[in-house]
DNA sequence: TATTGTTATACTCTATAACTATA
DNA sequence: TATAGTTATAGAGTATAACAATA
């Protein structure tokens, strides 16, 4: 099968699957840590923010929110400037967690790439297909 | 974001956008069109052969086949040697459609990998990543 | 007993619309 | 009026289990 569409499904797939088992042990799944990365990184986001910078739909955030909320790595905290807004902040377990996490990730990355001579060279790639 | 899975999934969901919007006036999606790649190509299959070399579930074939058959695109028959087995083959209208469709197909992926210096690299990249 | 195909069920991810509370 | 978040609902896509027909 040489369809792209084929290829880049089944290869998503197996990444997912690597992600999902090297993380299990800390309670992540790939989307969770996605959510985290996006929080840790620069200025507390609201809900909405975190939604738009992950590009996932903000009735979709709520509970991936909901989830890491119970499991003690998030807090969103209504903002006393605008009190429509929920800003999320991560726990010192989150950070804990994520530090460990994002390292996991980058040599699950790592690993999954290792097949191919030039790796970053793939991964402009994708960015290039993204338009980014 | 330089997350190989966020690239992954991003790059995927563009491509199946470009291609359903392509192939809708022909009455196909990019995974209709899987379908009848896969029984296009060499001796009549089974639907379950055909769920293996697509790599889906055998339960997920029959939904997709039966669409495909309202529309005209393919007929099952019961095969005389193994009356388990309905052997799938496509219809005079099948194979004229999927003909067209698949021009369009790789005039999309085409035009989809024209920003890399070597689409072709990347492609096999891919195949590498799978391990075929 | 094992296999092919079907049906029922469920789970995840995603999307839309309606609702609330705030602005 | 518009925005942030929530809730309900529905649609894909996928997976498991149980079943009927057949081997």
């Amino acid at each position: 099968m040489d369809r792209l569409g084929y290829l880049l499904k089944h290869v998503l797939a197996r990444l997912t699957d690597e992600q999902t088992k090297a993380l299990a042990p800390y309670g992540l799944n790939g989307r969770d840590l996605a959510v985290l990365s996006a929080i840790v990184a620069g200025e507390p986001l609201s809900q909405l923010e975190v939604a738009h910078r992950l590009r996932v739909d903000r009735t979709s955030i709520g509970d991936l929110l909901d989830g890491l909320e119970e499991r003690g790595f998030v807090e969103r905290r209504r903002s006393p400037e605008d009190r429509r807004r929920n800003v999320v902040v991560l726990t010192e377990q989150g950070e804990t967690t994520f530090a460990t996490a994002e390292r996991i990730r980058l040599e699950i990355e790592r690993e999954f790439l290792a097949p191919l001579a030039d790796g970053a060279r793939f991964r402009d790639e994708l960015k290039l297909l993204l338009g980014e």
